[in-house]
DNA sequence: AATGAATGAGAATTCATTCAT
DNA sequence: AATGAATGAATTCTCATTCAT
């Protein structure tokens, strides 16, 4: 197979064969920006080094300092990105939303779709091995995604939308419910996002108790 | 002198001041996996320099590479630690309850409580700030206890001691669940463990539905 | 938009905006060359980079090269030019003077005439703070008058002109007055060429006792 | 010839032959700034790269910052260390002179030897070839120094101690001779102070009038 | 010619680990 | 064992210069 040159287009968010070295601004902005949201992916922003986030684009060092002027920067860049894109779509489900309970299935399967999209380029290449003492992984991203999902908490009880429960609490569970279970999903061959987004809800809602009795998977 | 570090005697498990050389081998290998459960907590593996750890010890350099051949590797003893003072306390529960219920709700508090007090020592020192681009911020002991559970969950299914559900998912969820509102837990004055396993217990058996309904608690 | 920058265009000698995009070769060559002569001035050779010189010029980094080499070629070009027009100027006075007397003085006075007109464009801007661990700010122009100045006096040693004294320490001498009383000279507020230079002169010609007896100037 | 290991004494400023890797504390952090002193005199601030430095010394880079925080700190050791070590020299000739011509005189000889001191061990080092584009070499020792001398002159000026001339004038019309005449008196083979002291005290008190008529000395 | 993105060598600094004492 | 200075690979970032358009 030849070289094709792509260009990425950020917002139907097909990623080009990264590696090349991509020709308009914008795509090798766009490179770098989901270089980064892998690396990070992978190994934590500490360790990420600028170089790791290069190497896969095909560009130089130079380049990097280009587009962002520090490693912090792209950080940064990544949350905002996925904030900007995630915010929306949270939005539209609160105001279609009738109740709380498809409002949580809107969101919670938004966020699967938002998972399974951007990791869509990097799940293949993830077994580089030792995950050594590594904590969470979380994209910059999904971490600023998941404070908009607990302003939204918020506020919907403030509301009146949900019942009156701990506010917080409630949100942590919601986000713990949905990071854990979102994670595994992304495991699984092929990812199963109804299956997924179907456990999260009901086991928010109605506890284990709702949650569809089966047998469980095969085990990796 | 200005106050000891108070901080948790692993083998008597009681709270000991160190800063102050420690005479024994045994109490200098406590007294550097302390420190270092407090730095890794504090600032990431990654983030955390062997002289960060060696400084609350009041040892030296060379005398970490006497007790622990690398970072990595005090690391991974506090991994193992973790799991190994943690095990039994899940084995009591799973023993002891009669059914998943009261498993479950033993296995958190349980949880809770090592987070009470391993947090106990450092929760304190903290508020250093900008936790820069970091995302969470485990102890690798808290990763092993997360598998612990992992592996507990999937047993107590297999035996037919919880309803025949996705189990991978379960664990998930009740790790999901009990992290973040343990996380949300230590962050209020005081931590209040009943409050928080109650809630915790209660989302993942009933859902939304089955959680006490009260007002937020005030904000930070 | 804004101020332009307002410079000495080297052909006419005279003050032409830069800034906006020159035309002609010759007026880019020249712009260059007058942004170099500011910027090594305030920021010495090291610091100064080449884009800090075409960012006066509104050329692009390419169009640098395309005119000059190499930083270092903008150097010694700016040197070159120095000499080139500071040579006749002082030949000029070597010429009709009567004595080493009248030479001293007319040569002082043409660098001071020099310092005074190369400067004009930046002083105004210098005010950029903290010259950190920085030292003496010459412009290679200077630099290479000094040398005009140090064959000068030796010829004018050689050819009986002047007593005959240790010519490269007196040489040395008339160069550091010159130099410091120069550098003084353009810090006051106007500066004053007409005392600077008796002052200087005095000083040369007849030391300590010579020099005018006043008030010491209001400190800045 | 076999490696002597010697320690480098301060006062005395002797200097043990650089590139043995030094035993002490002291001596390692003295031959930094030995080391220090050749480079910014050589290369400049900027220039002078932190290798450079430790290359002179046979540590490691690692070892420089040991001993100092960053480049910049050793620059300002160094000017710390030249003030206060010139100083106790000038002062003690502002408290014996009971002229200012005496003053002058010591204050300019203790500048020289200063100079031929803090010169022996490097001037041989010196002709590293091509002083590229660079502009005033001196030791930031040096800068202190001159700050030193110009306080005192203006504080002569102020007692009576001097005529009411133009102190600023005066201080840089010194300092300019002594910097000069110091510079060209380093440069000539042996260095004699005697002569180039007693040429700039009487060039800066009578002026040319004043100075010794003879010979120049062969060109270099 | 002009443009400005790309390049990559090189700079300052950090930090895990070693080792002489 | 304990100490802490020394080591040097690795990291982030800069900047002179090249080159495709």
């Amino acid at each position: 197979m030849s070289d094709p040159v792509l260009t990425v287009d950020l917002d139907s968010n097909v990623l080009a064969p990264i590696g090349k070295r991509a020709r308009t601004k914008v795509a090798n902005r766009a490179a770098i920006l989901d270089a980064a949201r892998q690396v990070f992916g992978e190994l934590g922003y500490e360790a990420a080094a600028v170089r790791d986030i290069i190497r896969r684009t095909g560009l130089s060092v130079g380049a990097f300092y280009n587009y962002y002027r520090s490693k912090e920067e792209v950080y940064e860049a990544l949350a905002e990105d996925g904030a900007r894109r995630f915010r929306p779509i949270l939005h539209a489900q609160y105001e279609q939303a009738k109740d709380f309970e498809s409002y949580l299935h809107g969101a919670i399967r938004a966020y699967f779709e938002f998972l399974i999209t951007d990791s869509q380029a990097w799940l293949t290449q993830r077994p580089r091995g030792e995950r050594h003492p590594q904590l969470r992984l979380d994209t910059p991203e999904m971490l600023a995604v998941f404070n908009e999902v607990r302003a939204s908490i918020a506020e919907a009880i403030d509301k009146g939308l949900a019942p009156p429960v701990d506010a917080e609490y409630l949100a942590g569970a919601s986000i713990g419910v949905a990071r854990e279970v979102g994670d595994l999903m992304l495991e699984r061959r092929p990812p199963n996002l109804d299956e997924a987004a179907d456990f999260a809800v009901r086991m928010l809602l109605g506890g284990l108790a709702a949650v569809p009795r089966r047998a469980p998977p095969p085990p990796l």
